[in-house]
DNA sequence: GCCACTGTTAGCAT
DNA sequence: CATGCTAACAGTGG
């Protein structure tokens, strides 16, 4: 579900409805969502939550002294309020109670992918999660983004995946970069020329940038943390769109599998161009 | 029922 | 090291 538009629009909103609360207890309900010691929930009782920070598609709640809450909603993670008492669906995962507060705040996540980790440290940054991210893509200062590009050898879309190269993008985003670059998702990135480049990084920019004023993309089960959908898949170009036409010259969008995962891209806008030999399969869909 | 597909990435192979 | 494939899980749709 959430990429880096998806997760910011949480923590924007847990910013806004959560910090200043103090929480009241947590309780854990599938043991497999928590990365380390159960114990550790008990530290959290009695902390307010001070800010809520967004690192990739990583969430962190800070609740002072040192005392993080590190979440990663992985394909269908997701927060949402309920009254006390609510019961529980079968893929709430977690509960958070709040002190003088009759909303509970709940994470859900149907595919039990994401985690939790709490870290007890001034610089959770410097964490085994955090630390092997890439640079944000929203802070990162454009004219050290060709040099991210330098001798890389893979396939342009798998790396946009690859959260070294920079943290947050996604398949959803990758396709949607990709497109507005006018390049091919199995271009070598060290072969893009200067011009190329500049597009890709423009359109790094732009997508993200778009995609969070729209709240993210609602694709299946993707809701904010008030039950609502995000907007940005109404403005989706080519991202599962296989066979309808390309909105900027109305090719029919293709569909091949990269690296194990669907790529949507227009076959006469994002032209093959210092390309590898494809190994994707050839999906009949 | 079976098969393909899903917004992620850790772990393993090459 | 860099790159590529797949399994982990649960649900949906053809």
């Amino acid at each position: 579900m959430p990429e880096l538009p998806e997760v910011e629009t949480i923590a924007a909103s847990l910013r806004r409805k959560a910090v200043g609360l103090e929480i009241a207890g947590i309780e854990l309900y599938f043991p497999g969502l928590l990365r380390g010691d159960a114990a550790q929930l008990e530290k959290y009782r009695g902390k307010k939550i001070t800010g809520v920070l967004r690192r990739g598609k990583m969430l962190l709640i800070a609740c002072g002294e040192g005392l993080h809450l590190l979440f990663h909603l992985k394909m269908t993670g997701g927060f949402h309020w309920a009254r006390k008492g609510t019961p529980r669906d079968a893929h709430t995962r977690l509960r958070i109670a709040f002190k003088n507060l009759d909303r509970d705040l709940l994470f859900r996540d149907v595919r039990k992918f994401g985690f939790l980790r709490c870290l007890e440290t001034a610089f959770p940054l410097a964490g085994a999660e955090l630390r092997p991210l890439g640079p944000e893509p929203l802070e990162l200062d454009g004219r050290d983004f060709p040099s991210l590009l330098a001798g890389r050898k893979g396939r342009l879309k798998s790396l946009l995946l690859d959260q070294r190269f920079l943290a947050g993008i996604g398949n959803i985003y990758a396709d949607e970069i990709l497109f507005e670059a006018r390049l091919h998702p199995l271009t070598v990135p060290s072969s893009l020329k200067v011009k190329e480049t500049a597009r890709l990084w423009a359109a790094v920019q732009n997508v993200l940038k778009k995609a969070i004023a729209a709240g993210g993309s609602s694709i299946r089960d993707y809701k904010d943390t008030d039950g609502m959908d995000g907007l940005f898949q109404n403005e989706h170009r080519v991202y599962g769109r296989k066979g309808r036409p390309c909105p900027r010259c109305g090719a029919k969008v293709r569909r091949l599998v990269i690296g194990g995962r669907s790529s949507f891209f227009c076959p006469r806008c994002q032209r093959p161009r210092g390309r590898r030999p494809s190994k994707g399969t050839s999906p009949s869909n």
